[in-house]
DNA sequence: GTCTATACGCTGATAGAC
DNA sequence: GTCTATCAGCGTATAGAC
């Protein structure tokens, strides 16, 4: 459980926490205002409804995930590299609190949002799936990468496993998680 | 959404669906009450909590897929065969109303659950792998598949891969989730 | 088996004081 | 920005009549 600097950043610090664990509709106001002991207007104040603070959190972590791409990318690693530094953040998962990603969470529990939160779960996805696509594509230019078809399938085949296979680690032996990590590599020709 | 022909049965049928929808708490007794014309309280007749109704919707489903399991080894389909029959059921989840499954469902919605229902998850997890497990391994034995490493481990990927697979084409080209399957063979190599 | 009636805590949400 | 106070509605759940 990460720890913002002012109350707004604490809250969709706690929000995304709790979406990662619980899913959305599996905390309310109150997990989040009894964890910063303060009261539950507190938090309608920043967010004036939940459907404001869903969505506050996904833009946040494609915000993220944008200044991690540019980050990574100044970094200039290779395709290997960056496809190691991208499953290093999906292994962090594990630990602490067994999360899934934000995205598998979202669209488990999508035909239960707001409009606007299933408008911002689609963004969010699709700028994932395009990163890795592009991972791939220029992975398998530089002879790196080795895989047959468009680089989009298997983009949309890689981040399937990684998110399912992140739900069914909550109930089975953690290290078939690690396993299923190295399989894909090892699919890649890596 | 299929319709049993008691009461009881037609109750777990809709919680069923709700759940591969909208998760476990995404839906509430007044959902299944009024799809029925009936009254909250007949709900609690047949299922006391709804604590009761999730287990008994997780035990019914491992019943079908038990019944399912013994009706397709009589069959004596090849182990490509048997694959295109499990793959199937995916398929169709895609219909009528975008189900993810059942376990991904309860997987994500997990740190939620009530220890009865969290214990019936994880069987049911294991059920389901330990059959692809042995699907897989009778297939490589008979050269039909072609895959490296323990048997248990890609049993692990490829269910990991349609659950994640699912949950996406909820929000991207339900192409995608075809093309994904179509790989998942293919790196079966059939 | 299903109904009516009811309990009651929790939920998201608002108004207005400080 | 955060508080107190308050709200209506919904959630699960129970008691007892029919």
């Amino acid at each position: 459980m990460p720890k913002g600097s002012n109350t707004k950043e604490q809250i969709i610090d706690l929000a995304e926490h709790f979406m990662m664990s619980r899913g959305y509709n599996g905390f309310s106001y109150k997990d989040i205002s009894s964890e910063l002991s303060v009261k539950n207007a507190a938090i309608h104040y920043h967010f004036p409804s939940k459907k404001d603070l869903g969505v506050a959190v996904i833009e946040r972590a494609q915000e993220r995930f944008n200044e991690w791409d540019v980050k990574t990318a100044g970094q200039r690693l290779t395709p290997v590299g960056m496809l190691n530094q991208s499953l290093e953040t999906y292994l962090g998962y594990l630990d602490s609190d067994k999360y899934v990603c934000l995205g598998g969470s979202l669209e488990t529990d999508f035909h239960t949002l707001p409009e606007e939160m299933q408008s911002a779960v689609r963004t969010y996805t699709n700028k994932i799936l395009t990163w890795m696509r592009n991972l791939l594509s220029k992975g398998r230019e530089d002879g790196q990468f080795n895989f047959s078809g468009p680089s989009e399938d298997k983009a949309f085949f890689i981040i399937a496993s990684i998110q399912g296979a992140l739900q069914i680690a909550r109930v089975s032996d953690k290290d078939l998680f690690f396993r299923a990590v190295d399989r894909l590599k090892s699919e890649l020709g890596i």
